[in-house]
Order: C-alpha cells, then structure tokens, then sequence
RNA sequence: GGAGGAGUGCCCGAGUGGUUAAAGGGGACGGACUGUAAAUCCGUUGGCUUAGCCUACGUUGGUUCAAAUCCAACCUCCUCCA
C-alpha cells in the first residue's frame, strides 16, 4: 500500500475505506496541497439511507474533519432514471413526488454527520434534478453525447455482465451513465468538484465522468471507491431483525440501531470499528485485541459509538443502558420499544395474536401462531404456549406495561394509551 | 416482420392432468449450543373465523368430474433470421 502524504487518504487507507484509486500520487498530491471538493452521490430510492450507506457518509464526515469539503449529491434527477450497474433487471421507476419525499427524509442524515453552510469548508448539498431537469435533448446529444463511445460502454462490467446474462437493458437504463459523467463534470463547473467517490459498483460509472470531463476540458479529475461491504461470513449489510437498518430514527428507533451493531460478528469487529467510528486506531486496536466473550466489550463500544455519531451520544447512551437492563440484568427497561394500544381493547382482552401483530413481531396472525407453536413467544418473561390466550390489564406491571418478546432478542413493551 | 424458446412461492429452481399450498437449494425467522458472535444441528417459511375454507404457478377465457400441467388469445422477456 502506497504511503499517502495526505492526511486524508492516508486516514482512508489506514482505516479501510479504499478498494481503488484513480490515481494515487496524483490525488494524494491534490489532498496534501489544497483543499478538494469531492462528491458522492445518493440515489433517493427509499425515504432513508441504510447502514449500507454509512462508509460513503463516513468518507464525506472525514473530508470535512482533515479540511476539505465535502458535498453530497442528491440524485433527484437521476432517479428518474435508475442505475441499472450490476443490478439484474430495470429498477421500478419512481414519481417525481416519491423521489421528492425520499429527498427530503434522506437530508435530515446528514446534517448529523457534515456540517453545511456557505464556508469553502462546509458542506454543500446539491440535487442533480437542478440541471439534468432542465436538459434539452438534442442540444445534450450535441453537447455531450457524441464524446460517448457506445464500444466503450458496452465494455463495461457493470453492462457487460448484465449483457452476458442475456438481460435486457433499456436505453433509459443505458443512458444512466452518461447523465452521471456529466454530474461530475457539471459539478467541477459549479464547484470545482475534482474528486468523485463511491461503491466499488460504481468505479465505471465514476471513470466515465473523468473521461468526459477530459473531453470537455475540466482540471483532472479523480475516482475513489469504497470495498463492497459484507459482513464477514458474506451476507450484505445492512439487514437484520426483519428489516433493513435504515438510519432514519421514524423508521428504525435508535435502540434497535444499537442492537444491529451490537450483534456484529467477531470478525468484524475491528474492521466495523475503523470504518464506522472515529476513535483512534490505537483505540481500535486494543479493543480488537479483546479474545473470546471479552470481544462483547468492544461490541459494545461500537454499538454506541455508531449510535452515537448517527443519533447522538443522549440517545447511544440510552440505548447501551436499555439494552444493559434488558439483557444482562434480566429487567424490564421502560425505554424499549413501544406500542401503544388501546385501553379499551386490553379492558376486553386483547388476543395475543393481535398483539403480536399490532407489535411489529409477526405480519399476519399465522406468522404469530407459527412462533408461538415454535415456543418464541413470551409474556412478561412467561412462556406462551397457547395461541388463543388472552391479554388484558391483568397483565400490566404496576409500572402499566408488559414486555411482549419473540426469540431472545426481540422486545417490545405494551403500553395502553 | 418471420422462426424458435421462456414466464412457478422472498430469490433460484423442479414439476407436463388428480395423493401439489406445489420437490430441492438459498435467504429469512425461531429453537438447541454459546458470549445478545460465528460455525454446526433441529424446526418454520401464502392467508383466514384452521379437523375446514379461501387465494396462488405471466393475463384472460376455454376443455375436463379434476389444470401449474391440455387448448386459444393476449402481455412481457430471450435467441436466431430479415
């Protein structure tokens, strides 16, 4: 591995964050002598991020930390279009509303890892709808079209395997690419945007856009990207607990944030914690150097230091306490999560299947029959063994709760409202 | 435009008239073992008012006592030819 001079790459290579590099020295002399503008850009395809988008938020929060500015980009107007790179078939096309409405819930991430004002060393955000919306098209095909080689494209793994597998690409799909080389070079234009980073997936589509900006006389520009990330025994990121992680506290509360990063593998303890904290690597390495259940510590120390970055360290701090009372004390916390139900319903009695439903822990009555005959279910720490049992205020504790739990690992208060 | 092939449950994939809510695998979830880990082993994996009923094998219609399986039309995708 090259020895960058740049704090920068230097922080990026020691902690894991680079798979490959346009142009190392030539970058790496850019970082150490001025400040950079570089971009990722972030397709608005659901209405929050998810862990999986973490490292490219952890590469924008460590520019801005070494002196440079980062710059978030929204595709808005990509969107309308869909990437198409190593994905099997056409990705559903979005409304220009849902796009909007994912937009604006993605945004309010951010601001917890960047910080954005006009400064040169704020962050900025900036939606490329802005200036792909506005396009005209045979002036675009003039412009920028005709410095496409569609030989080139075709070369391309991210279509080429596509291809290979005898899948269908259509020209709206085709044409994604292109409207990205010319994000990048548009952003150097308005911002003087030199550097473009992102997914592994995405290094064609970045070393597309420096081709273009050659051809349309931008500086030099740069590519990096980031290792496709996998948990250690292969599976994806960010999925667990019957969802996706989404960083979004509406859509995944802070304690279940916790808890997906406290359940982190051994192996990849060390590595989740350079990627996704900013403590020391000398911190690092003494936690990692934790063996057997000692390495729970570390777990720990991860959960909430992510958490904590991501949420704040109030919310991390609760969370590492809920999950401390629940788990190693046995107790009821107050601040798991909650659902709320009717007073009424639990005056009558309300069936456990409906519970465990109206709970989040089961999406159909089956499902909830199923896991209690697997022996899941339990009720204030009581087996349920019967589907047809009955819940009602009997069951609250004195505090007015009772802790609904599915396996060892989900649970859910119930509270009358 | 012509000829051929394909569309099955979350995904892959078997099934070519009945015993098929549909083999097998993957994934996911639950259990055991542990350390709220991994690996391994076991179980579950369409819905409901669950000895029963309903919905489901691209869509719509047809044949039949009976269809994912046969027929027709349509839609979508792929391959070769023009």
């Amino acid at each position: 591995m090259t020895a960058f001079k740049s704090d920068f790459l230097r922080i990026m290579s020691e902690r894991g964050f680079i798979h490959q590099i346009s142009d190392e020295t030539g970058l790496d002399q850019l970082f150490a002598t001025e400040t950079v503008t570089a971009y990722i850009g972030f397709d608005p395809t659901a209405p929050s991020l998810h862990a999986g988008g973490l490292i490219q938020i952890m590469m924008l929060h460590w520019m801005q930390k070494t002196g440079h500015r980062p710059v978030a980009l929204m595709g808005g107007g990509t969107g309308m279009v869909g990437d198409p790179s190593f994905k099997d078939e056409a990705r559903k096309l979005m409304t220009p509303q849902t796009i909007q409405d994912n937009m604006d819930g993605i945004k309010k991430v951010f601001s917890n890892y960047l910080t954005f004002g006009d400064g040169p060393r704020d962050a900025l955000m900036v939606n490329n709808a802005d200036w792909l919306l506005p396009l005209n098209y045979l002036e675009f095909l003039r412009d920028v079209g005709r410095h496409f080689s569609v030989n080139r494209m075709l070369s391309f793994d991210s279509v080429k395997l596509r291809l290979d597998r005898d899948q269908s690409l259509s020209f709206l799909e085709f044409n994604y690419m292109i409207l990205q080389a010319y994000d990048f070079v548009e952003l150097n234009r308005r911002y003087g945007v030199r550097l473009q980073m992102g997914g592994s997936d995405q290094w064609g589509n970045i070393v597309n856009g420096i081709d273009l900006g050659h051809r349309m006389g931008t500086p030099q520009l740069y590519a990096l990207t980031t290792p496709l990330l996998t948990t250690a025994s292969g599976a994806k990121m960010g999925k667990s607990l019957g969802g996706a992680i989404w960083l979004n506290p509406d859509m995944l509360s802070p304690y279940d944030f916790w808890q997906y990063w406290r359940n982190t593998e051994d192996a990849d303890v060390e590595r989740f914690l350079k990627l996704y904290t900013t403590m020391s690597l000398d911190e690092v390495a003494k936690l990692a150097a934790l063996g057997g259940a000692e390495i729970n510590e570390a777990k720990k120390v991860l959960a909430t230091e992510i958490t904590a970055l991501l949420h704040g360290r109030k919310a991390a701090e609760e969370a590492a306490e809920t999950a401390r009372k629940t788990f190693e004390e046995g107790a009821l916390a107050q601040t798991l999560p909650t659902v709320e139900v009717e007073s009424a319903s639990l005056e009558t009695g309300m069936g456990i299947l409906s519970l465990l439903v109206a709970a989040g822990l089961a999406t159909s009555n089956g499902e909830a029959r199923r896991h209690i005959q697997g022996g899941a279910v339990r009720l204030n720490d009581q087996p349920v063994a019967d589907d047809k049992r009955v819940v009602t205020t009997q069951d609250l504790n004195p505090e007015n709760v009772a802790k609904l739990s599915l396996g060892k690992k989900k649970h859910i208060l119930v509270r009358p409202a």
